[in-house]
DNA sequence: CCACATCTGTAGTGAACACTACAATTCTGG
DNA sequence: CCAGAATTGTAGTGTTCACTACAGATGTGG
């Protein structure tokens, strides 16, 4: 019994393209006819492979955060809170405006709201931002048994603080900010974990 | 020559219920029909009164931001810079977790990204954004001349930046976070202002 | 009370949507 | 070389969408 007809496209490659049209118009913005355009496939490809619409969302997202994972492993590694802080933004305000990619972050971006039908795919995107969230906590949390952060300190509020600048620094990239404006936004948020820090 | 049958609804009500759709579903997510039913009329009024959909969407923005202009008023009516930004942040927190309104904020969960044909909504709720961001800046550009803001401060700067993590809060409202933990996100933010203001 | 203007509800319109039936194609295993 | 398995392109499917034609209803000005 023989194992059929090979597929003629790479699935990652094809994601990629994906990933773009969702980066850009959001999960429900996204056609079918546009996603299969950009992935140069017909949608029977796409059903077999992905499922459906949302599957393919996921697909997507579960690549963004892998290729994403490696800077981020990066940036908790830095020695102190106030340079974490200070890499995981200032790395954001370069990315998120890098012309490689639409402007902002694929996980806000993706759909904040979404109509009925759809609900969880703003749950969906919420839970990747948790994750971020969780591995700055983590890193807070060591930073302030190693006494670099303030015993008053609470590493769960800084590291949601952090994801609340980066989300809102993605908004407004998406709405035109250009890098340098977001590097000043970046700046401006480092000194908040600064406060927090302790002082040698 | 009449005046024709008089109306039978009234815009400003109908209006309120109509902002709620958007502001729970997003521009795309929210149908017509959602919209008729919550507002009590048929499509027809609708179409009389409001053009179309993304006319809808301007009133009910317009509607939002004046019932919201006065709270922004008394915000930079605050004395100094860091006041200024503190019950900016800890308001925001408070109506974003609301019950008596949708979580988050309309200008944002309106829709950060559309499909094709509706490219200027996001455009549209970014100028309204930018507006409050605006309002903002005069406000620290009067702190730094009145030597409430260091004499290196950039005004602009510190308003994009309250403006962005406004931005992420109302995300994160969206997606579950309780009133508590914007607070506390609020309470940091506000540090990154105070380390920009001249200590007495 | 009549001509006219505007609103209201019913019932649709064409277009776009996510998704799929189907037959032809291309591979593997024996 | 053949049977079976999986993919591919074509050409649709039914549904939902924003939006509207139309006829009846309800008001005003003369």
């Amino acid at each position: 019994m023989g194992m059929g007809r090979p597929r003629e496209f790479d699935a990652e490659t094809a994601l990629d393209q994906a990933m773009e049209v969702f980066w850009r118009h959001g999960y429900e913005g996204a056609t079918i006819a546009q996603l299969t355009e950009a992935m140069g496939i017909n949608p029977p490809s796409l059903y077999a492979c992905f499922g459906n619409k949302e599957g393919l969302l996921k697909a997507a997202l579960d690549r963004y955060t892998k290729l994403r994972g490696g800077w981020m492993d990066e940036v908790v590694a830095s020695p102190t809170a106030r340079e974490v802080a200070e890499r995981m933004l200032m790395g954001i305000a370069d990315k998120q405006t890098d012309p490689a990619n639409p402007p902002g972050c694929l996980l806000v971006q993706g759909g904040i709201a979404c109509g009925t039908g759809s609900e969880n795919v703003p749950f969906e995107l919420a839970a990747r931002r948790a994750q971020n969230e969780d591995q700055l906590r983590d890193r807070f949390v060591r930073a302030k048994t190693e006494g670099d952060l303030k015993p008053t300190s609470d590493p769960a509020a800084l590291a949601r603080y952090v994801s609340a600048v980066s989300v809102g620094m993605g908004v407004m990239a998406s709405s035109g900010a250009d890098r340098e404006a977001l590097r000043q936004v970046a700046s401006v948020a480092v000194q908040a974990i600064e406060a927090q820090s302790k002082q040698e």
